[in-house]
DNA sequence: CGAAACTGTGTACAGCATACACTATTCATT
DNA sequence: AATGAATAGTGTATGCTGTACACAGTTTCG
């Protein structure tokens, strides 16, 4: 959900530039053709194609361009991510990059799941649930504000490559304690991940920024101004008496959320959401264990 | 976060096509020409200029435009957007479109503010702040699920206008009897708001299948696959014992997320979480109301 | 009346993904 | 070793994109 910034045009349904021989000018992509889309797809980020006897040796790997996309996407953003500017990247002129992936859709698939990682492993023992779920979310707030171009890419649920799955398997691990059945574990997994990507949505906008070369106090400021037009209409009451209400209102320069009184840092934010879902949580499996 | 599909290039950081004067090559945009930026797309969201006196009137009012933008991205999705096609639909030339926002990036400002609309007003008298954020949940997951490409676009926290407000307000009001301090209303606000927009992503990308006229079973099937990767593969143990613990495993079929046993609804899994969550801010709430 | 301010048009352009034709390379088969 | 097929990377061209700029027509103020 919600605001942006800097994009570059990805992942048409159709695509987007050169010509379709069987291109109907208004159909909106038939059924079988994006469900064979979304195979070849997922096809392309398990499968490693087996290297051809024939012909010369590849200069590359498939990983080299991979790396090269993440490191343009993380110095300049995901707008930045074109194929001349991999190409260049990688001492390449822009076509060579189609005798690695067929098209910008499969490398940018590739580039994200590479990009996400595998989630920290854990040093000592099973803490417990609780730390061990807290452990997660936090590292993968992290992982999405270090990259925050991940998180422009829009959700498509398919394709999902190895590490996003590593991510899932790390959430099931520390839930291991739990008891919970598959299925309540398989919900507990989404609720988690549902809270941390909302979540952390604010401090990835932020890290955007400042990746951008933004201060924190400019970005606040920003932010802020837009949810203290609040203040002047009467369409408001509610926000506007809260923004109102305490130490003399909100200045321009307040942090986001914004907050009166002991301001909270958006970090501080995080975490108090977390217990209050961790909360529920612990009401669902104690309330379980008894049955 | 998330899966992704179809998109179409938006709000480049630096302006996309055309020429620039001051453009230095490599500069990640100065802080303050991208503050001035956020300040000025703020200003458009908010302001309406005065009409000027002299020249001939215009033809369309920018609301009109912003309607054909949004009818544009629900027929054909986030990618069709262009400036050509609005101005088609509103039968102009594109350069026209000019004349009523300064730049494409502004005419999606507002057509994003314009498509989230407001959220449905309560009918009847207060029923509860459990009750009232459940409804305010549930309205906000259709709204994103009715427009899906409102969910394409990367969060940069600014700007945020008037409808964008006014969902803010709702949840306000529906919390409103909780008797919580501004602080942690602001915080029970960010909560409730990231689970359920992470919560909603999935659904928001099965709506964006769907009106792409892709049918539920090919989009599930899509979506299972990747997931039932993890069986083959001893990386991912625990996931593999769930997808295979009950009823002969996941077909690849099944519906996401995936489930064994009974099989629960993405509606229904939605639902299990936003108890969760809720059931963590009203244990809250009780431990806060004798203090 | 005429100048100023505006509206919508036409044309131009740089940047994008990518189709296609080409040369150079390297192995498998003879 | 010689030959031919498959491959790697290059060069060029195309349609689409957002948008700068110059223009013609319209309206209103001085």
């Amino acid at each position: 959900m919600t605001g942006r910034t800097g994009l570059g045009d990805m992942r048409s349904p159709a695509t987007k530039g050169g010509r379709r021989r069987e291109d109907h000018p208004q159909a909106p992509a038939s059924p079988e053709s994006t469900a064979l889309d979304l195979q070849k797809r997922s096809e392309l980020l398990w499968e490693a194609p087996p290297r051809p006897s024939r012909g010369s040796k590849p200069t590359m790997s498939r990983e080299d361009i991979v790396q090269a996309a993440i490191s343009v996407a993380d110095q300049s953003g995901l707008a930045a991510l074109t194929m001349a500017a991999v190409a260049e990247r990688v001492g390449f002129t822009t076509m060579a990059l189609y005798r690695y992936f067929p098209n910008k859709e499969a490398l940018i698939d590739a580039s994200v799941d590479a990009a996400m990682g595998t989630p920290p492993p854990r040093s000592g023992p099973h803490k417990g649930w609780r730390q061990e779920v807290q452990g997660w979310a936090y590292a993968k707030r992290a992982m999405l504000c270090a990259r925050p171009w991940l998180a422009e890419l829009p959700f498509v649920a398919a394709p999902h490559g190895p590490n996003w799955l590593s991510w899932h398997e790390a959430l099931l691990e520390a839930l291991a304690d739990t008891g919970l059945s598959p299925e309540d574990l398989m919900d507990m997994l989404s609720v988690v991940h549902a809270y941390v990507s909302g979540a952390s949505d604010t401090a990835i906008s932020l890290a955007r920024a400042r990746s951008r070369g933004m201060s924190d106090e400019l970005w606040a400021q920003a932010v802020g101004r837009d949810l203290c037009r609040a203040i002047h209409h009467s369409r408001y009451p509610r926000l506007s008496a809260i923004l109102t209400s305490q130490s003399g209102g909100i200045s321009d320069a307040s942090p986001l959320p914004v907050r009166a009184g002991r301001p909270r840092t958006m970090e501080e934010g995080f975490a108090f959401g977390l217990e209050r879902v961790l909360d529920g949580i612990a009401l669902y499996i104690d309330s379980n264990e008894g049955a």
